[in-house]
DNA sequence: CGTATCGGTAAGCTGTTACTTACCGTAAAT
DNA sequence: ATTTACGGTAAGTAACAGCTTACCGATACG
């Protein structure tokens, strides 16, 4: 749903919302299952999952009363992705800075 | 500094500290030079440095005066990895609701 | 139909976050 | 030794995030 960064690092950053995410890992499940196990309300839960799904980080699929949510691995993906190319760029600095201390 | 992937990830969650870690990964830079190109004062440079410090993502060199700032390529892989296990548990779940759906 | 279940939205409170200016310590340079 | 450069910390403020309760629409079920 968006590509941006900023929403899902943030979205992955309040640790009830990463509960959520590791919860809908392991199954998709309707709103209600996820509330249950939580010491935090209902409309709480559908807070954070409206905040996840705005990241892109989960997808919503409607059956019948239950609304049932799952991850979305392009929104995971898109974040592994932008750490890849992160991480690389902060090794070749390390590398230069390294050769430079050589001289 | 710190294993705590909430931190990592609520650090990276701001726009600002986004822009910071770019920076960096192309150079490792003082203070003065990071607050330099940005629109907010010094100190708020320094806080978000700091957040960034406690979150793994960044290490300090003195030198002289100057407090140089690199990424920490740990943090950021401590990042990596953890969505890396995400990522499967996610596309497990996907294969197992995929082939329910087949029956 | 009416009634229950499910879940999203609104309004309001509270703690936290991101900023500012003012200040202070430390290292180098004259 | 004074002055300049650099940058971290303190205090205060304004905006925001996360929670709650109350409410409402929509589907399923008697």
């Amino acid at each position: 749903m968006n590509t941006n960064h900023s929403q899902a690092f943030l979205a992955l950053g309040d640790p009830t919302r990463q509960l959520l995410m590791e919860r809908l890992a392991k199954r998709p499940m309707p709103v209600g299952k996820l509330a249950a196990g939580l010491s935090i309300s209902r409309p709480a839960v559908s807070q954070h999952l409206k905040v996840l799904h705005n990241a892109g980080l989960v997808t919503v699929q409607q059956e019948g009363t239950r609304n049932i949510y799952h991850i979305d691995p392009r929104g995971v993906e898109a974040m592994r992705t932008y750490l890849d190319r992160f991480w690389d760029r902060a090794l070749a600095a390390f590398k230069r800075a390294a050769e430079e201390d050589m001289e």
